[in-house]
DNA sequence: ACCTGAACACCGTTCAAGT
DNA sequence: ACCTGAACACCGTTCAAGT
């Protein structure tokens, strides 16, 4: 007979991380407070305990988890943001279940200070308009991330149920993507330069 | 006392408008079927009628609804462009509430149609890579407005109910954002050609 | 402090039935 | 042909209760 299952306490990581893995492979209308419940052992209402605010809460939780990146600040100011656009696309890429809230949410608390820390980098080094910057930056990587998703099919029915979705982001993805987010990017460094 | 209602007939035009309305009045969470059938003074069951795929299809026609734009074939390869890209921007904006939809859902039916086509103008003008450009000018829309909408404030509780969404783009917006739409696109048009 | 059980109002969808 | 009513399985969330 299996020994009584040890209780690992819940927490808000393994919550997250739970609904992550669900709105992954099965897509966000499935991701259910009770069937989150189920994948963590737990009966749905234990989770109000660790998201007061409920469903609420996991979806702001989960648009932030995937759109708060941190890079480390050396270099030019053309380094940064190259260095922060590219591991926005990794993580938005990794979690195709979550890139409508992800892109669509205004963002808050960890997200947001992020954003504030791009824009100090970008002030710093003396770039005229470090705000809208930022923004164009932001917009690019959305609007490649957003068609590059769509193009890969996800989202579609799939047929079967619990599909392991694989980040085409291990070891770098498709590298013609990969070329053309480069390129595009550095087209819009040196457009950010005169501005 | 009030007459009698004269039933309208119900149609798949009346119901994706109603469904558009309250999408963008209350969000995407808050349209049900059976509120939908509210709004059209309709048990919800009649709209499966004209949607047999139920909710499926429903959010499927909202997505193709805000994003199938066509725009006459006159002129250069840059004015078809930029007509296209204008006329998108304009629709994603008008309806803030399935934006996260069309950013993310694979395009099907006329939207599908409406990019071949676009790709196709651009082959006869002689682009070296016509499906790549779509492709890039597609990104560019989607990110911008996603970063508009974010920033626009819409999709936080704005406290009561049916507050009837004012689109931005009723004479075009705020003239800020319209100019860095404008330059943003003038700038990926001219990379578009040396490629 | 952390989790459960029962309960409530509300979902999507089916199906037989009405007109 | 078009719509309704009743029914079913499933939601989110509350609250009192258990440990």
């Amino acid at each position: 007979m299996p020994a009584k299952r040890p209780p690992i306490p819940l927490s808000r990581e393994r919550i997250i991380d739970a609904a992550l893995h669900i709105a992954d492979s099965q897509g966000l209308r499935r991701l259910t407070m009770r069937r989150l419940g189920d994948a963590l052992q737990v009966e749905a209402m234990a989770i109000y305990h660790h998201l007061p605010r409920g469903k609420d809460a996991l979806m702001d939780a989960l648009a932030e988890h995937v759109t708060a990146v941190h890079v480390e600040p050396g270099g030019s100011w053309q380094e940064s943001a190259r260095a922060w656009c590219r591991a926005s696309r990794a993580a938005l890429r990794e979690h195709p279940g979550v890139l409508a809230l992800a892109l669509t949410k205004p963002p808050k608390g960890r997200a947001a200070s992020a954003i504030r820390e791009q824009t100090e980098q970008l002030a710093e080094a003396g770039l005229a308009d470090p705000a809208g910057a930022v923004r164009a930056l932001r917009a690019y990587v959305f609007g490649a991330v957003a068609v590059e998703v769509q193009r890969s099919g996800w989202a579609e029915p799939s047929g079967d149920g619990d599909e392991p979705w694989r980040p085409p982001s291990r070891g770098g993805g498709s590298p013609e993507a990969d070329a053309d987010f480069e390129l595009g990017l550095e087209a819009l460094l040196a457009g950010l330069t005169g501005r």
